[in-house]
DNA sequence: CTAGAGATATCATTTCAAATAAAATTTATA
DNA sequence: TATAAATTTTATTTGAAATGATATCTCTAG
């Protein structure tokens, strides 16, 4: 006989038949025909290489190796039920929930949302991906994560966005030096290409013909900060995100013409596909944080 | 499609489709055709009611039900692979041992013998049973037990007998009372049917013309020792037994005529079949205690 | 815009392991 | 010695899993 794989099966088998002390006994409680089951313990033995039971006259009963894997059998099958039972249902708050933004954002709105939503599921294990919202939208085509803060107007079929936020621009330059001034070499302090923000800024340049002017790249928020209070040149962010800020002293604050100041945030998701619980949650968490306002407009 | 039990090798082939991001990618490692994955997976999802992947153009991903799943399939798989390794290796030293004794045994030989078995082994669940002799040949017999302390000739042809301890019999009494003066009515306590030294007992009383004699069973030496001091008969131990025992101050102790006084005790396990790793072991602590002494003789 | 590559899904067919059925064997017991 | 209660063995049937071929979908390159 060759050896066969242990499969989930086998073990109930084999878990009857211990249970039982009896291999007839046990095919009768299986709904199964006793050549059957001698046979698939037979299986195990061979697998294992070394007999479960010892056969006696009336019955069996279990040998050393088969008390060892009487336990094992039970720890296994015990799993898979908890497996199937917690898979299986849709209220499972556990797993993972990964969620895309763009640095202004998770630099001010988001850490008391994320700290909110850990302390009331710790069990899920969150995961937060900065990027442009450009890269969040592709990341949430390509279901790397499962909902995005972005700006500027979505418009898939796929997707669904809901305002979370109303932030107003401002202009932050250096002390002492006149942001406004329509300087040639203007140095321009942008995240990199795809932000919407960068988007907003360089089409308020261009039509208030502050042209050319030079774009310097970078990743994060302090980046930015910390190179306009050295001097390097000037930049667009929200207000709260100044507001929060260390570095406020050595820098100066410029509100921007109404038009071009207000920027909206979005959260947005996949639309008809149910949504997972772990999402549906944190929807509703930023619902809840937003008690007061109108409800959420909704695009598409 | 109707729900088909989850089985270890279907979460063997959702490990491996969830490792490859790619149901062709893992059809082609585990060797298997594409058409066969997609339909396990898809049995997969059935069962749990639940939708395991996303199915992207190129490729699937985990949804969060699959997430969850990973972690159990993962540490399922590696359940299934400890028990083969721990159940198929015949040098595992774990489960239980199951040993049969006679009273007298267990409360003077056995004790430090368990003890340093447990001791050296203690993954091992030592289990004493305590009984006549005759009890512990059928527990052996019946695979109850796997070895067993007993007196008395044994003479099966499934098992296996070795010389462990000679014990000195003596007469106990009552203190201020001739306990070989052949009185009517004489008083004897003695293990219930079956033990060896009772057989011994009532074997020596006869030929020495001391009946009618009354016999009182007890379970216990403790209810013997106990009685004896009491005054309510004589009994024959071990002189081990009485040495160690609690009560010497109120019992007198006389030697009994050679012949007579000398009982062997057997440790008893089953012949040919290849024994247990725990009982190997047990005997070579048996063994190994007796050393000094020359090889235990052995009978059949 | 179309062709092709690279993936999943579907469906008809084959295959082989598991289940059944029936007879042989073993062992205790009446 | 016959009977009963198990297990084992062997032959046969069955059905779930695997295969093979085709359809379908979607991104990419020309």
């Amino acid at each position: 006989m060759i050896s066969v794989p242990i499969e989930i099966s086998g073990l109930k088998i084999f878990l009857a038949v211990a249970k039982k002390g009896s291999i007839s006994k046990a095919a009768e409680e299986l709904h199964y025909v006793q050549s059957n089951v001698t046979i698939r313990i037979k299986q195990l033995e061979e697998t294992l290489g070394t007999s479960l039971f010892y056969r006696k006259s009336r019955g069996v009963c279990l040998t050393n190796s088969g008390y060892l894997l009487c336990d094992y059998a039970e720890k296994i099958i015990a799993m898979v039920r908890e497996a199937e039972k917690v898979v299986s249902n849709p209220e499972t708050t556990a797993g993972q929930l990964v969620i895309g933004s763009m640095e202004t954002t998770a630099a001010t709105r988001l850490p008391p949302l994320l700290a909110e939503y850990h302390r009331s599921y710790p069990q899920v294990d969150l995961n937060l991906v900065t990027g442009t919202s450009e890269e969040s939208l592709k990341r949430l085509l390509d279901y790397q994560i499962e909902g995005a803060f972005v700006a500027g107007v979505v418009s898939h079929k796929e997707l669904i966005a809901e305002k979370v936020y109303e932030e107003e621009l401002v202009l932050v330059a250096p002390i002492n030096n006149d942001p406004f001034a329509k300087r040639a070499g203007l140095k321009v302090l942008v995240f990199r290409a795809g932000c919407a923000y960068r988007a907003h800024l360089e089409n308020w340049l261009r039509i208030s013909g502050r042209v050319p002017y030079k774009i310097i790249e970078f990743g994060s928020i302090e980046g930015i900060l910390g190179c306009v209070a050295a001097g390097m040149g000037i930049s667009f962010l929200p207000r709260s995100v100044v507001d929060s800020s260390r570095v406020q002293e050595n820098i100066s604050i410029h509100n921007l013409p109404t038009g071009i100041a207000n920027m909206t945030t979005w959260f947005v998701r996949r639309k008809n596909e149910k949504q997972g619980h772990n999402l549906k949650l944190f929807r509703e968490l930023i619902v809840r944080e937003d008690t007061g306002k109108e409800d959420l407009a909704i695009i598409q």
